[in-house]
DNA sequence: CAAGCTTGCTCAATCGATGAAGCAACAATT
DNA sequence: AATTGTTGCTTCATCGATTGAGCAAGCTTG
């Protein structure tokens, strides 16, 4: 082989003047479409050869300076650390690349500038769709967006002004609740109200998850009291927090609980372990949202599972067929348990 | 606010327009050097607000075409369904921005037609350096970045033909087994050998980890038998089913266990879980990598946590100084627990 | 044999941003 | 008055790929 070393990249002006032949007829060849182009099958393959010997590479930028659709389609998400959006990431990952787009990803870390940013340098790189996944202030990122006629669409946490695709978070924590509380009655042998700890009080998902779990409280006659509902944040430490404080306050904690994420249970399990509170009578617990271990910590933790493969068909699905209708779909989440 | 809804882009020009100016003037304002280029004050300001006013949003692909280097920069990672990959992407994301470099990451699945695929996509898209992350064949992706003049680096899994950062893996795995033995004595009252499961005997990382594991029987006057090293690869299902051959050929199986990754941990967990092989007298565990629920799973689970901090900052140690000089540079890995 | 068609290419404009070179207007210096 | 310097711009070529338009050579048809 023939491979040359060199610092500067090989161009089609190049592979040209070594085929003896126009830049055009090598990008016809190198792009596919010779036949249209009508040139000769013998050209095309000293082309196709020559390139390959040269280690040719196409110039993107180039290419899409050129063309009209960029084919780049781009997805912030907030963390890489549990389960739901990494799984979601590749998800994303493989269904895009299915349909010849070439996804960029980018993590924000729950901090809104960040989003933003994000969103401006994904519009400078002219993706043609950019799915904002669990943004903490998705309409702005739609206007961003819209005023560079890129369309939006979010994921996991719901917008105004674009498609959304989310969770049936209230059916969800209302069956989910349901559960731990039939659990609570055939373990313990009496039900009674159960806290909720984690999640932000102003997001979406929260609001409808607690909508949720008082719904079911509601289902079996009870009410919840409004210092139950520990909505402290998603990091592990608010909730250990939050835990330890309410003992504090008042004493004994409940029997059951409903943990708003694995990020939030995390800390739940921190505070359990270290503060001793539940030994020898462990907590009846449910947690919205999967993680393989946190399943294995107990003997029936309750974990809903959300529909990463039917929430990302329900964004293709529009991507696909174009539509920017501003609606907010709900996917029922998953129970993979028994009961 | 004028904001005007269109579909296509603004450019320089039409902003030049508005202003009554040259596109030349508007690129020297967006892109900050107008001082360099002696641009009024006035102008400036009038340009910076009229951009504003239009949502322009810089086209990359021209803007990258013109200059010599692209301030991208590539990593490929198998996958994003752990903590340990999940990091490694958040702190390389972190790290580029840090630096005014554009990360662009892809999963590749293990796939190693994906991560060559991925590599030529990245390479089109003009990455000035290439980041293969556990890649299955790691030179492959530096030979094909080479021919394009492009500098590549390996994370986890080293290769030959580039820089490679990875975790002292040898020194790890001798004293996570060390660990575990001395938690056997300390537990069971005696020491026996451990058996080692998950991860593939090919790659670099698990032999060099078996070679740890049994470097630290040997330290213990122990051997250990070849078929105690279980290297099924690291998906779960393996886990489950070399560990259910193994009870089966032998009826018991050892005391103690060293698991590859958390991936594997988790086929081991719910073998355990399901076989009932160890109930009663739970096994003495330990697990090559970190996870916060796995570590939950038993009264002293030894995790070794891969210091990606220290990774990342040889990784880009290696970037801002733009060595290309073939070293392995090896990152001890953390112990958190006490003993 | 002229008119028209097909084949197999090449030419040149274009996408949007960049920056070297140039130029007009005015000020300062000798 | 002539020279030199400074300010504040504009002009234009360029990056690499794409594609409509065009053109020469050969072939077909009436």
């Amino acid at each position: 082989m023939n491979q040359p070393k060199q610092t500067k990249k090989t161009t089609i002006y190049d592979l040209a003047e070594l085929a003896g032949t126009s830049a055009s007829a090598v990008s016809a060849v190198l792009n596919g479409n010779w036949k249209k182009r009508r040139i000769s099958s013998q050209l095309a393959e000293k082309i196709t050869r020559l390139a390959e010997e040269q280690g040719y590479a196409l110039n993107m930028q180039a290419s899409l300076l050129r063309r009209e659709k960029s084919k780049i389609i781009g997805m912030i998400v907030p963390k890489y650390d549990n389960r739901y959006f990494g799984s979601i990431v590749e998800a994303f990952e493989t269904m895009a690349r299915e349909r010849g787009l070439f996804p960029i990803i980018t993590c924000t870390r729950r901090d809104p500038e960040l989003e933003i940013e994000a969103a401006r340098a994904m519009l400078s790189y002219q993706v043609e769709w950019l799915v904002a996944t669990g943004a903490t202030d998705p309409d702005r990122i739609t206007d961003i967006c819209a005023a560079s006629g890129v369309r939006s669409l979010n994921l996991d946490l719901p917008g105004s002004r674009a498609p959304s695709v989310i969770s049936d978070n209230f059916a969800g924590a209302r069956e989910l609740t349901r559960r731990i509380l039939s659990n609570c009655q055939r373990k313990v042998g009496r039900v009674e109200p159960l806290l909720f700890v984690g999640g932000r009080g102003t997001d979406h998902n929260t609001s409808e998850r607690v909508r949720g779990f008082r719904a079911a409280h509601a289902d079996m006659g009870m009410t919840v009291n409004d210092n139950h509902i520990l909505t402290c944040g998603y990091a592990p430490e608010k909730a250990e927090i939050a835990l330890q404080a309410l003992a504090q306050a008042e004493g004994n904690l409940t029997r059951g609980m409903f943990v708003n994420s694995t990020i939030s249970f995390e800390g739940v399990m921190r505070w359990i372990k270290r503060s001793h509170h539940y030994d020898g009578r462990p907590p009846i617990m449910g947690c919205f949202d999967w993680d393989p271990f946190a399943a294995m910590l107990g003997d029936d933790i309750e974990m809903v599972r959300q529909d990463v493969p039917g929430m990302l068909n329900a964004v293709f699905n529009i991507i696909d067929h174009g539509s920017s209708k501003i609606e907010r779909i709900q996917i029922p989440p998953l129970f993979l348990g028994q009961s």
